[in-house]
DNA sequence: ATGGTTGCTTAGCAA
């Protein structure tokens, strides 16, 4: 089983792309972000022509995220659940084929100190608790998604640039690190203890030809996947070329 | 050098 996480940043602008994506890797699950539009400017047939079911949690201009399945999915829901009033479209959980499978967009945060770092830490906190009340650590769980956090200074290209900004800060490490100490592992990381890797790189000062990145989207996995996994990479070749997304996708393969 | 790019929406915000 393959599964795959994909900042798109705009699925209209990004819709050919990943079409032809699609034909070429023929996941089995797709999670997408920033699809920044709603559920009705959402492609559900040209997607449904190559194969795949669409299950949207859409919003206008802003955030969105999205589970494409070849297999029919169950359970979908959108959001926590939590009762907290939350316009922003950031989470969408979906069982395919035995896996709950959640695609998140944690909030980017902007300036540490703003508002909306004090959403993106308010938010993460939200996710641990959801995983406490409606998840298990023994059961098959996927979280998939752009987590606007690169765990280490290894996953920086420059860390001295990122030192103490929103995607580096120790608070939102720390958040990251209350979410997998529920049960959870970073599966690149297991799989490749060493490895220096992006995911994102800035659309500005040449940031993917000078690969200055940031690994800070990530598929982080229960043990009895963890125990499936073999092969976690980045599709580094998808941010090549002409009206790339700024982030690379991410897979993990999983035995049968 | 207070820059640079992209997307949505239309000049300003978010990333």
């Amino acid at each position: 089983m393959k599964v795959v996480t994909w900042n798109v940043n705009s699925i209209r602008t990004r819709l050919e792309r990943a079409l032809r994506w699609l034909e070429r890797e023929a996941p089995d699950v797709l999670c997408l972000q920033e699809l920044k539009c709603t559920e009705e400017q959402f492609p559900f047939e040209s997607l449904s022509e190559v194969g795949y079911t669409s299950s949207v949690h859409g919003q206008k201009t802003y955030n969105g995220v999205a589970i494409l399945s070849r297999s029919e999915p169950s359970d979908v829901e959108r959001g926590f659940g939590d009762g907290v009033e939350d316009e922003q479209a950031r989470m969408i959980s979906a069982r395919v084929a035995g896996v709950r499978i959640l695609s998140l967009y944690v909030p980017n945060g902007s300036e540490v100190g703003s508002e909306k770092y004090a959403y993106k830490l308010e938010w993460m906190q939200r996710l641990r608790e959801y995983l406490e009340r409606a998840c298990q650590p023994s059961e098959p769980l996927l979280l998939c998604g752009d987590f606007n956090v690169a765990p280490d200074d290894l996953d920086v290209a420059q860390p001295e640039n990122w030192n103490e900004t929103v995607l580096c800060h120790s608070e939102v490490r720390a958040a990251l690190a209350r979410i997998l100490d529920w049960g959870l592992v970073d599966s690149f990381r297991q799989r490749h203890p060493q490895e220096v890797a992006y995911t994102w790189w800035d659309y500005r000062n040449l940031g993917f030809p000078r690969n200055e990145g940031l690994r800070i989207d990530h598929i982080l996995a229960t043990e009895p996947l963890s125990r499936r996994c073999v092969d976690v990479a980045i599709d580094r070749n998808e941010r090549k070329g002409k009206k790339p997304s700024d982030h690379a996708p991410l897979y993990i393969i999983l035995e049968d």
